[in-house]
DNA sequence: TAAAACCGTGACACGGGTGTCAACGTCAAG
DNA sequence: CTTGACGTTGACACCCGTGTCACGGTTTTA
């Protein structure tokens, strides 16, 4: 616990700073999304990086990206350092791509449906109006 | 087949000329969102209706929604014409935004996400342009 | 030392929409 | 009558991330 070269901690405390749950982190490793190093005892041991990774892949996930999505981001280091700053990749834009472009497509459909329904709600406010419980 | 009333069409020929699958259709059919009307050997009699609101669902399943998103719309008739052509919808709304609210979410965050990457690429494309096979 | 809290693995289930296969009925054409 | 295309239902499988449970080992606390 007093080891100064790098911040390591169990699963269940990652869990609880990343908000991903254990289940989740053991299911990140076994994609080889994350790495831990065993202890004696079997248990898990997470460095820093581990936990940058486990926080990047949460909100890319919870983005609704799939983790096959998010693989080669990883494997280029892009999720080595906190999202909000970005590093220095290369052939993960690659794949990035080809993801942007299914992306786009599912953006503009939500949209288009997004666009038509806020009609819908624009030409009948005063019916909700009436009965505003919601 | 020469009923003039309505194009009554099986299920063959809706899944041809909608795009979606026989088994999507029964399945649309199990789920309350068409209806079928059945012949005297079983078979399933589509109407114009069906074929509209099948199209619809197709559209709105594509682009992201479940069907339990799309349901309120149906029920209020909303997706009994073609899409493009907004019609006089009230009760479904209030679902809808609330459906809505998701929506916005992800589409913010797949869009972070978009930004954040064509970032990355626009800071590597000459990395890109050397290999350039993609 | 015993209880409580944590960790390990493995297995099963879910949702949602779809594919696919089996086993069977129906209908039109040869 | 047989063949083949089409229809029916039911069941099982898939993906993907997650929850959860069982069962056992370990660490911490009382």
């Amino acid at each position: 616990m007093t080891i100064l070269e790098f911040t390591t901690m169990r699963i269940g405390e990652l869990a609880e700073r990343t908000g991903v749950s254990r289940r989740s982190l053991r299911y990140y490793e076994q994609e080889g999304m994350i790495t831990a190093r065993r202890a004696a005892n079997g248990y898990r041991e997470y460095d820093e990086l581990a936990a940058v990774r486990a926080a990047n892949i949460r909100d890319l996930v919870h983005a609704g990206l799939t983790l096959d999505d998010i693989r080669p981001s990883l494997e280029m280091g892009c999720l080595d350092e906190p999202l909000t700053e970005a590093s220095a990749c290369a052939e993960a834009i690659r794949s990035g791509l080809h993801r942007l472009e299914k992306l786009d497509h599912q953006i503009a459909s939500l949209s288009e449906y997004r666009e038509r329904l806020v009609d819908y709600i624009g030409r009948h406010q005063e019916a909700l109006a009436e009965q505003d419980d919601g």
